[in-house]
DNA sequence: CAAGACTCCTGTCAGC
DNA sequence: TGCTGACAGGAGTCTT
């Protein structure tokens, strides 16, 4: 599923492919999404230029010169840019855009779970977006702040990981790894964190999310090519689907449990 | 307000 | 081999 990763992996590439392209047709084949696509999208964006390309969480922001495209990938969501030569629409190529300069961004997304939003007014001010936590790699994410969000919360601190008013765009994957790499037992209470604790967890979300961009950008190159979508990184993950295997650090058997109803791996040794 | 359950959807995989 | 059912998961929304 994409993480904030590889939605900002798709960020990069749709801004080096298309940024300052006229968008001349949209062909929405299944208006049927996270929610229904706007009757007005088409129209409102024909002949209108693709001013920038941005992120907030995992939302992908599309200004044009007149109007927004809000964009979500969901579960199983994905964006390519295809060069000359549009291959027939499979079942889940649900939009179609189409630039000038025989450019197509294509939106594919088998299981549905994503949005694509078109508003007149900045993305920033629609109520999907204006309650958002800060960025895990912006300046105002820090111990402190984690700190004093947490106090007096008695949820698993996993739980408040993935709430978008906590922080965005910490998925499962990456918060089961950021606990593990910070030594914290996903189901420990947050009010409990020491503010060393705090520390300690910011610093391990902010790498693990860096280390997998990085990795992203490697395939970024062959974003318009035939494997056109960012797919799964060839990341070494530490704990993420690996329950009942060793510890790489200390080989106890790692655990699995579920928590907010998510799945979670955890090794009870090195995580307290 | 906080916490947890429920919901959308379909590909994948285990079990028969 | 083919079918059935369980499961996974982002995140908004509903319930407690």
């Amino acid at each position: 599923m994409p993480e904030l990763p590889e939605v900002e992996t798709t960020r990069r590439a749709l801004h080096s492919y298309l940024l300052g392209d006229c968008l001349n047709h949209v062909e929405v084949r299944q208006r049927s999404l996270r929610w229904p696509v706007s009757a007005e999208l088409e129209q409102a964006l024909q002949a209108k230029i693709l001013k920038d390309v941005r992120r907030r969480g995992k939302y992908l922001l599309l200004d044009f010169n007149a109007g927004h495209l809000i964009i979500h990938l969901g579960m199983s969501g994905s964006l390519r840019v295809i060069q000359g030569q549009v291959p027939k629409a499979g079942v889940h190529d649900h939009i179609d855009f189409s630039f000038r300069g025989e450019k197509t961004l294509r939106f594919t997304d088998p299981r549905r779970f994503g949005a694509v939003l078109y508003q007149r007014a900045r993305p920033e001010t629609h109520s999907l977006l204006n309650r958002l936590g800060p960025e895990p790699l912006g300046e105002s994410f820090d111990a402190e702040y984690l700190y004093r969000l947490t106090r007096s919360r008695r949820a698993p601190i996993k739980a408040l990981l993935m709430d978008s008013r906590v922080v965005v765009g910490v998925g499962n994957i990456y918060a089961n790894e950021a606990l593990y790499h910070a030594g914290i037992r996903p189901s420990r209470r947050a009010g409990r964190l020491s503010r060393a604790a705090c520390a300690g967890l910011v610093d391990a979300i902010r790498r693990v999310l860096r280390e997998a961009i990085d990795a992203g950008g490697t395939t970024l190159r062959d974003f318009a090519a035939g494997e056109g979508r960012p797919g799964y990184f060839q990341l070494s993950l530490a704990v993420y689907g690996r329950a009942g295997q060793p510890c790489s650090h200390c080989g106890s058997t790692l655990k699995s449990a579920r928590i907010a109803q998510r799945g979670t791996v955890y090794c009870p040794h090195c995580q307290r």
